[in-house]
DNA sequence: AAATCGGGGGG
DNA sequence: CCCCCAGATTT
């Protein structure tokens, strides 16, 4: 079989194939195409699905971005995580208004000097929005190129666009990105492939290997330390409580949460209750145990200034990440639930 | 080249 | 408890 041949292979199988996804509206839309580029990176297909279309209702041009404050970008990003992405998204909303009269630029290069778009957001941008010829690489990309190639050592990004080069033909990059990212979720999937039903079997040399799985190489895995810390559930008037904004430039910058004390800090723990459980996070690389421990107002370890009494009520207004809603809604479940009550 | 930065799903 | 997923930025 020809290079020219399996790229034909692949778009027939794309067209059967090809998912209907919310971004994927013809003529393409480059800001759409944008935020589900930005959403997708470390992200699965299915987790964005219903936030890009909850923030097109919310942003649906760059202008509303440009215009709209980060805590209600961060809101509109709650829970999607990697939050650094809706920060530079917002940045470079104001870079294309102020830079470029309000339009994404069309080149690759271009794009990839906006903060948050880096060498496979720019070539996927630029060649599915735009129709540049440039091979969008990504982990999907990789992971077939290696197949197919059967190069089990882990490719730099020059040595996948050198070797996938024999399947691209001008004007037709973008789908072509497109096609081999979806045979790479669908079909070329990273431990069992099914190969059965693969455009690429007859081209494609790690099947005939035999195992087709085991290309490329996986990276053994690190283990990842274990933290524990403790997170102060301040109690303030009414059902309020003490909650600060973080700055932007730390780990989950710009969201709300409960202050947690330094590691290994107890002492300044005195005269607060231990009396819920334990709430475990599993980061990339890290693992947090936080003991909420339950203060009131006068005993709090903390500088009230920095930071506001927040109602049950108020909470849903504000973003925070997956921990501090673990860690708030074990306070929730331990409250005598007022509504009812009253 | 390696470390940092989240969260969801499944077995 | 384990595993899988997979891009930008900083150092």
């Amino acid at each position: 079989m020809t290079a020219r041949e399996a790229a034909s292979e692949l778009l027939r199988w794309f067209k059967v194939n090809r998912r209907d996804l919310p971004w994927r509206n013809e003529p393409r839309n480059p800001y759409h195409v944008w935020v589900s580029e930005v959403m997708l990176q470390q992200t699965q297909v299915g987790t964005v699905i219903g936030y890009f279309k909850r923030w097109m209702e919310i942003f649906p041009d760059v202008s509303t971005l440009t215009a709209a404050p980060l805590d209600a970008v961060l809101k509109a990003w709650e829970g999607l995580g990697y939050y650094s992405r809706a920060r530079n998204l917002h940045k470079a909303a104001r870079v294309v208004v102020e830079e470029y009269g309000g339009r994404l630029p069309r080149t690759a290069r271009a794009l990839q000097r906006l903060p948050g778009i880096g060498f496979y957001t720019a070539a996927a941008i630029a060649s599915i929005a735009f129709g540049e010829d440039v091979i969008a690489v990504d982990g999907n990309i990789r992971r077939v190129a290696s197949r197919l190639f059967a190069v089990k050592k882990a490719m730099t990004r020059g040595e996948v666009e050198k070797n996938l080069q024999i399947l691209f033909e001008p004007g037709k990059a973008g789908t072509l990105n497109e096609a081999l990212m979806e045979l790479g979720a669908l079909c070329c999937s990273p431990s069992n492939p099914s190969c059965d039903e693969c455009p690429f079997q007859p081209f494609c040399r790690a099947y005939r290997t035999g195992s087709p799985g085991n290309f490329p190489t996986r990276k053994e895995k690190k283990r990842i330390p274990h933290v524990k810390r403790n997170g102060l559930l301040i109690l303030g008037e009414g059902d309020s409580v003490f909650l600060h904004r973080r700055p932007e430039n730390v780990m989950l910058g710009g969201l709300w949460g409960v202050p947690l004390l330094a590691e290994g800090d107890e002492s300044s723990a005195a005269g607060a209750e231990a009396i819920l459980e334990d709430v475990s996070h599993v980061y990339t690389h890290f693992r947090i145990t936080v003991t909420p421990l339950v203060v009131r107002e006068e005993d709090a370890p903390w500088d009230l200034t920095k930071g506001s009494f927040v109602s049950s009520a108020e909470i849903p207004r504000l973003a925070l990440s997956t921990l501090d809603h673990k860690i708030l809604r074990r306070l929730e479940a331990h409250r005598p639930n007022r509504l009812k009550n009253s």
